[in-house]
DNA sequence: CAGACTCCCGGAAACGTTTACAGCAATCGA
DNA sequence: TCGATTGCTGTAAACGTTTCCGGGAGTCTG
């Protein structure tokens, strides 16, 4: 016997020609039937029937290939630890999931060289999009996603001529946020704890940190500022490292992990918060109210982002021909128990 | 002029065919020397310069097809926001990326629904193998396990003859150790804040509680045990509910997440950690030493034991002929402040 | 110097789909 | 009743890659 093909692939599964073979229509009436286009009552009771006996499914590569679609998205951050991410990875996952497709995430733990060698591999096209929420922005970036072969959302500052979709927030608003509020009750000593300047959050809230002083016509002691990284533990060695030589009466740091990890340090070290040093984290994330006291937050609405990222992403993917967008969310503040309240006095939280 | 195909995809974008013409070679030469397989010096030449000036990337989706691999390895866990995935996750994904595979995160929120339409879509071959770290185990799953499409690794318990590659840790022996150093410290009424009865780890959970307090003679006072799910929220309202009716001198947790509820509703209640009341949660993350108090934590040791299943399923991609595999991983008892020191006594963090 | 062996090359098939196209039968309108 | 339309169907091409196979040129061996 012998037949111009096998009919069913060569690890035993069932392909779209088993299927065909066994219902005893062509393949292409088999393939009709299973997307659910044309196809007489007869042949598709037919097909349909042989799919279910042989359990017939799909192969998605071999569709993909045809269809120059591979449904899945990918999302690249720093780092899956933080928990402003893990808001941001779950708001995308449930858009990208309610188009039916899937979300590939990497970790690029922030380091350039995995950026561009992630933009690089997308040219194998094995994913639909990318939405890229960068720390440092260098012109290998932009380079690699001015000619991007797929669609490409950028969460984070951009250029302000670069053609990508774009959807930011306004971290120096978010940082003066912060000591309009701890200025309003009373602070003048305000220390800053933020993350490296050569990334572009780190740059943006530094700005926004001494515009906000200024604004206040409060002079900027240097010694009340510490750098280190966007971690816990980074937080806490460069807290301990702004108490050794100075005494604020309030501390505002880059994001919600450095803010436990100062936080820690304050306590340990006998401060009492916010009685004697008041304290106001940034990006509101899950561990703002899982700390004691609790802990005032800036949020800069990481799950509203993710959310336009994941929908602009879908709408150029749909239509390429769009005009780049940019969008931006506004911060808000949540003041918990770390930081006066509005009317000035310290919250008790025992 | 006409051609038999065009020489550049439909999009553009350089094909091993765009690259054969312009340097004069057929396509299987081209694509030889592009996989560094044969090849004259001079073939090579051409071609990677032909490669070179289009930009040639081979696309990922007909490789795929042909090779009948993908190169992604699918991670299916409950809940990205809990610490201990985020580290199995990372462990994870090193391994994967050493062997130059790219790993696909899902969050199946514990539902069944979803981890079965999950195992089901594996059919489509999107994927080269699947790691699944299930909290509950139904007929359905060890079903669809059983004939998986590719292979898969389950992390967690798993019936004695389930024929699936399997590392798992001995969570009841973890909670003896919680027990067994609360009790060493002299704590007898020692309360238990447990996820769901009907998951796999909170039955064992359970089971090893109950084994410990018996081993020790003590007597289980069931106003001493709540059950929430593995959250903080729920940790946290559990712990109230246990509060409100007895008067425990320790509390074991079934993961971090419900200790560090845990330590809040103790704190806020005004309890001395560990003077008091002594704390031990389980999963040892990173969450445990960010609190304060520090945190006693029983270590399953996710990394571990992601390392160990992703090396497993890659081995078994590479030779499925393999037996099935079940590999356990020791718990250990990691103390830090929230309970006593193995004197007795109890350390001062202040 | 003939045969065997090695190396490189190109044609063509294969992976498993979707879909353009053409053929055919049945129905419709005039 | 006949041509046009409609609705299904099957053949075959296409997606972009890898690889089997046969042929030709060159080298080695006896």
């Amino acid at each position: 016997m012998s037949r111009k093909r096998l009919q069913a692939s060569a690890d035993g599964r069932p392909t779209v020609h088993t299927v065909a073979a066994r219902a005893g229509v062509s393949i292409a009436s088999a393939s009709r039937v299973l997307n659910g286009v044309g196809g007489s009552p007869e042949t598709i009771r037919k097909v349909r029937a042989a799919a279910a006996e042989v359990g017939y499914v799909p192969n998605a590569v071999a569709r993909s290939l045809q269809s120059k679609r591979t449904g899945m998205i990918a999302l690249a951050v720093e780092d899956i630890g933080n928990p402003v991410y893990v808001a941001m990875m779950r708001a995308i996952e449930a858009v990208v999931a309610s188009s039916g497709r899937q979300l590939l995430v990497h970790a690029t733990g922030g380091r350039i060289a995995n950026e561009t060698a992630l933009l690089r591999r997308l040219a194998h096209r094995y994913v639909d999009g990318l939405i890229l929420s960068p720390i440092r922005i260098t012109e290998e970036h932009l380079g690699a996603l001015a000619d991007s072969p797929v669609p490409v959302v950028v969460i984070g500052q951009l250029p302000a001529d670069t053609p990508v979709d774009n959807v930011r927030t306004d971290s120096r608003a978010g940082v003066a946020l912060a000591v309009d509020h701890l200025v309003a009750a009373g602070r003048r000593r305000i220390g800053f704890v933020n993350g490296p300047l050569d990334t572009v959050p780190g740059a943006a809230r530094d700005a926004g940190f001494r515009a906000a002083l200024a604004r206040h016509g409060i002079d900027l002691d240097d010694r009340l500022v510490e750098v280190g990284d966007f971690q816990y533990a980074a937080g806490r060695a460069a807290t301990q490292r702004l108490l050794a030589r100075s005494r604020p009466d309030a501390v505002v740091c880059a994001n919600d992990l450095i803010a436990v990890g100062a936080l820690h340090a304050l306590l340990v070290a006998g401060h009492r918060v916010p009685d004697d040093v008041a304290l106001v984290g940034m990006d509101d994330t899950e561990l703002a109210s899982m700390v004691l006291p609790s802990m005032s937050s800036v949020s800069l609405d990481a799950t509203e982002r993710g959310r336009i990222a994941a929908q602009l992403l879908l709408e150029r993917i749909n239509d390429p021909s769009l005009p780049p967008r940019r969008i931006t969310v506004a911060p808000h503040l949540v003041v918990r128990d770390s930081s006066p309240t509005p009317d000035g006095r310290a919250k008790q939280w025992a």
